[in-house]
DNA sequence: CTTCACCGAGAAATCGCTTTCTCCATCACC
DNA sequence: GGTGATGGAGAAAGCGATTTCTCGGTGAAG
């Protein structure tokens, strides 16, 4: 490891400099006042030999890695890849450097790999998107002290991050409500996916708001494909007098757009079309992609601050969730002067 | 670290079971023949404990980690994750997890945040497109083990993952001549990056190739935004006579291609667009984006093979560089009847 | 029946560092 | 000038595993 200078170890310094291994140690973390001589004859011997200390012999001693593990189940994921970087960039400024384990979507794996991550680590990021609640919780206690990311988990003395789809979904409802749409479509995440569930309820939350307002909910996915996928059903409810299209994200919001287009829907002329979680890409699609925002990097940041507080032996803090925040752009719009009613 | 458990060590298990440490630490490894009610009892005792070593202490006997760094300019470029996707799954294949290290662009830290990700782990991976090559030639000496990605550096004792940028440009080129396109316009990269320098090669080398052919150079950058802020430009050589464009990358392609609808030039009708690296987003743009397809999870998945290698004490093996393929979608094609020749 | 090779298990050394403990020397103060 | 407080440096004890070394016991061979 720390081995690039071919195993100088601490007392190889000790003895070229004529000191103890002791003395060596505290110039090197100025934990005690030593002897200016002591302390220049240490850093020549030390720069004349190329020594750095091993990390590894320094974690053994105190207990800690300054390593916490991210646990993710896609890395292409525009939404982690930005919770990584904040996390990332955040964990640096303290000296903690982050790694990944990227899950693959295999959800049946998740577990051990997020032991086996942890095992290597101070402390733990998990984003377990499908992983059921019950299994959650049992992996949770196993691997503290540890940050879920955008899962709630009631009554568990865990620290949680994460997006208020319940509210952004309302949001994103109320905007194209606003704009005149009454009757909509929802296109679903995966089933077993916690944030799809969180947005289904804010689907619910919204009907009980607009009562002249309709929400059919169109089974999809959470990649570009699945938006295409799902290209034909969304026409066919726009036949039926569907204006409006929310998809789980931005990424089905984008491949339902080409596919759209291709299929000779004008959007936002007869189809609006919002996207979640405005990934970078939102902004340049064509037309450019209305979203609801979500501070990706600020919420690595945050988890890193929770993360940073536990490792020091502080207290769980309270959970916190970002509200989204609505991004109008062009792929969203009144409806066609049709009936505005359903 | 391992501490999940609150400290139980080997010798907590050893005493638990009546046995010695080392026992117990060969019940763990398998290494050596433990007669079976000895194995019964340890098995029992690390259960009822519920033991798991801790793999520091493993760490500094073996004087290795199972754990490498990728140095990254920017986790956001979704080259870059589809690379450390691609060596995070392949290197977990065998028991390597990856930790990573955002240079958040300063190339000045870079080195500095190099050496330290080094310290910590048993290999890096160096993906530093604009590092001074001196600088990084030095560097390379200092962390080896070591894979370079996408920089060449000939004469020098290391392995190299890379994509034949020359050849991508060269053959992007072919596409556009052969569509019957006549002069060109390069969008370029960051005036430091390699991989910019080599795309620039590209374009010599296919100017040499194809006499007739003009290929202007338009200074933009590596973001979407730089695409955008370069439509005007590239509207300007358009109608100097420029009937394609070539883009540093897809991200500088499809923020040129948002402004350019809304400058209302028309692609491919009045003018080509291409970008390079076929990012997932690529094949949704508006029109689908023609690029040149990197193998962004093969190369990272290389990367860990050559790295596999150097840590196994194995040979530094040859450079490899995947030539990118033509991935020809809406955004190119022939030029409007005007004069085809320059 | 004795001797030797072999095998398996515990004791101990080791990995490279930090930190406590111990000791000696210096200083101040009475 | 003697004594206690102080401080600085080395010795040694961990941190938690692995691995070598050592030794006692068993089985086979002479």
């Amino acid at each position: 490891m720390g081995d690039r200078s071919r195993g100088v170890t601490i007392s190889d310094v000790a003895a070229h400099a004529g000191v103890s291994p002791a003395s060596v140690s505290r110039v090197l973390n100025g934990r005690a006042s030593v002897d200016p001589e002591i302390v220049r004859k240490v850093q020549a011997s030390i720069a004349t030999l190329g020594y750095s200390p091993s990390l590894v012999a320094r974690s053994l001693v105190h207990g800690r890695n300054t390593t916490v593990a991210m646990v993710v189940p896609d890395l292409e994921n525009p939404l982690f890849q930005g919770i990584l970087k904040g996390l990332s960039l955040a964990a640096a400024d303290d000296g903690y450097r982050v790694l990944v384990a990227d899950t693959a979507e295999r959800v049946d794996d998740e577990e051990a790999i997020a032991v086996e991550a942890r095992q290597r680590c101070d402390a733990l990021v998990l984003c377990a998107p499908r992983m059921p609640e019950a299994k959650l919780r049992r992996l949770v206690e196993r691997v503290a002290p540890v940050v879920v990311v955008n899962r709630p988990l009631p009554d568990l003395d865990v620290p949680i991050v994460g997006v208020d789809y319940v509210r952004g979904i309302r949001d994103l409802v109320d905007h194209l409500v606003g704009l005149g749409h009454r009757r909509l479509a929802y296109v679903t995440g995966p089933e077993t996916s916690a944030s799809n569930a969180e947005r289904l309820r804010g689907v619910d939350e919204a009907l009980a708001m607009h009562p002249s307002v309709r929400i059919e909910r169109i089974p999809g996915g959470s990649r570009p494909e699945d938006g295409e996928a799902v290209a034909p059903a969304v026409v066919e409810v726009h036949r039926a007098g569907v204006t409006a299209v929310i998809a789980f994200n931005d990424l089905v919001a984008l491949g339902l757009l080409a596919r759209l287009r291709e299929l000779g829907v004008d959007v936002p002329g007869e189809l609006s079309v919002a996207g979640f979680d405005d990934v970078p890409m939102a902004r340049y699609a064509t037309p450019r992609l209305t979203s609801m925002s979500v501070p990706r990097t600020e919420i690595g940041a945050q988890v890193w601050a929770r993360l940073r507080t536990l490792i020091g032996g502080g207290p769980i803090e309270h959970t916190v969730l970002y509200r989204p925040r609505l991004e109008a752009r062009e792929s969203t719009a009144a409806p066609a002067a049709v009936g505005a009613r359903a």
